[in-house]
DNA sequence: ACAGCCGATGTTATCGGCAACATTCTAGTT
DNA sequence: AACTAGAATGTTGCCGATAACATCGGCTGT
């Protein structure tokens, strides 16, 4: 039933079905009180037409879209891209759209200006889809008028709605009972809350669980900053463990170890956090921490949305990541229990 | 100079300097006959009240947004997740935003109500980040009244301006150098044009070289295809060389590979396609295909937003993608030419 | 000194939908 | 048959910006 022109408007399809406009407005807005017969005139003039509504129209009158503003420093990174896709997918469910946003945090200007144009956008509400402390401070600076959700932890809580850092003591307690005592950890880089609480949490594992931390290397989430880690230090320490930030710098540390002349897991385990999809084909495939990334974007969309609704309600239950053991992984060198 | 309440609007700006809201209206446009005096009024009010224009009230006036709609299947690929990022850093510094709308292949409701819902956002324009079939007659089937572009390669032209496929006969060409005669192509989902096109170039390739394929095996992108792949295999091929839909695929194939006894790059090779940021850090490190997923997500940015803009310019030029060598690839084994 | 022009600015209508208020119609009551 | 409540529908104005058209005032030419 296309027409062609410009797209037809409830003015348009009332005067093909002899009705005010006001009365198309209320059919689709689902009123009840129309007469069958007008209602049906309305329904044929619409379908004769192709309405489609104007959703600009509809958001200047009603001072609200249905975007959902989501600000993404690396959208490239695996959990972030993985969490915009939960996002996205629930956006749409929930009939709302994500406008992304790339925000340069090494550029202030560029910071300035993503933030202008979030704040011109009139957006419904504001995800930020990963965190850096730059990102998170020009967030703050930024007075938008509409709900904000910040998509991944922040540290202020000590982590406690971290997934990856409540669950990081299962995977090391998995480490002590294959009987290694002296680990190393390779963080993220430090500007990031999401590494920081990871480190932390390895460190409060590490103690509570009587083993000993042999030092905390830096790397910034990728495969390359894993390798240097390694492959910088004078002289590898005692560890027969090492436990890596994400599965990217575990995989460069693999490597590097591997260089090193250290077989894997005979000599040393390594374990990652995130289980991204290759993980499982590394060599050897990659203990690691299962975490769920687009239910993670799914439930922080959905919360954004009852806010924006001013439905309060609690947050979705998360499934519980939990580690998945494969060969990296294997008893320590000489522990009594194999 | 921010102020509490609502957003200024032109007409508030315009009351504080004490002039109508046209007049504010010219300035903001940079209109040029306007008396310093009045300029300097205007430009105080409005730096007075903190205005920022309404887009939302601009772009229902002038019936064209600065959103451009971008259709993604899988955000959470490395190609399109890499696209995405480049498109969007293009689309934010020429004052675009990018309208994320997954669509859900799979189920042609929601892929209707993608397409719906793309249709009332008043887009400036459209594009399709990753292609399949499916989502190619989606699209095609919907009619956008705003330019439109796909990202990514269509097979209609016969892979001309497929970047890997263009690119692949230097790889395949790498793989001869070292005495490779008998290869096998592990290929992705047929219902993706990249994946055909990469198939087909894989083959001319082949065949131009003077060399043989000892078959195409089929994938989907994942390791775990091609892990699956070479170890569905009842025996193994007598190839000396494999070559890879993508760095993924490779992956899973090397993993496949070793665990059926070969040696790498020693007795057979493997090179795969992309050069994700991993795959240097592979073991061994892969031999692939460098390409630039950013520039190419930012290329057709540029490209549709100049189509939208009416102005017709000539798509920039992509940095070529080149083989990358390492590890994975080396002389075939008994090759005359080492 | 006055018509004529042009530069600077103001006024009004418009985009498409929604909401408040206004009007007409229908059906039930007396 | 007149009257009225409430249902059904119509009219007007508004959201914030832009565009077309209107007006005001001063300068120029004769």
């Amino acid at each position: 039933m296309e027409h062609r022109g410009r797209p037809a408007t409830i003015y348009d399809v009332a005067q093909a079905a002899g009705v005010s406009h006001q009365t198309v407005s209320r059919f689709l807005k689902g009123f009840a009180g129309i007469r069958p017969e007008t209602r049906g005139r309305v329904e044929r003039a619409l379908d004769e037409l192709g309405y489609r509504p104007n959703l600009t129209a509809r958001s200047l009158k009603s001072g609200r879209s249905h975007r959902i503003g989501a600000l993404t420093h690396e959208v490239s990174h695996v959990g972030p891209s993985r969490i915009a896709q939960g996002a996205s997918d629930a956006a749409r469910e929930a009939g709302y759209v994500l406008d992304l946003v790339s925000l340069d945090v090494e550029d202030p200007a560029a910071i300035e200006d993503s933030l202008e144009l979030m704040a011109q956008l009139n957006l419904a509400g504001v995800l930020a889809l990963s965190s850096t402390d730059a990102m998170t401070r020009a967030f703050e600076a930024t007075r938008f008028r509409v709900p904000v959700l910040i998509a991944v932890a922040s540290d202020e809580d000590g982590g406690r709605t971290d997934p990856a850092a409540v669950h990081l003591p299962g995977l090391v307690g998995h480490l002590a009972e294959l009987g290694h005592r002296r680990l190393v950890h390779i963080a993220g880089p430090p500007e990031w809350p999401a590494s920081r609480l990871r480190a932390r949490a390895y460190e409060n594992a590490v103690r509570d669980l009587g083993l000993t931390s042999l030092g905390v290397l830096s790397g910034d989430w990728s495969a390359r900053s894993g390798y240097d880690a390694i492959m910088a230090l004078p002289q590898l320490p005692e560890a027969t463990a090492y436990v890596a930030a994400n599965d990217q710098t575990a995989l460069g540390a693999m490597l590097a170890l591997k260089e090193r002349g250290l077989r894997i897991p005979d000599d040393v385990s390594v374990v990652g956090i995130d289980d991204i999809a290759d993980a499982a084909y590394f060599d050897p495939p990659l203990t690691t921490l299962h975490l769920e990334f687009e239910a993670q974007g799914r439930a922080s969309v959905l919360q954004l949305i009852a806010r924006i609704e001013g439905v309060e309600r609690t947050p979705p239950d998360l499934p519980s990541p939990h580690p998945v053991v494969r060969r990296s992984s294997g008893p320590a060198p000489g522990a009594t229990r194999p």
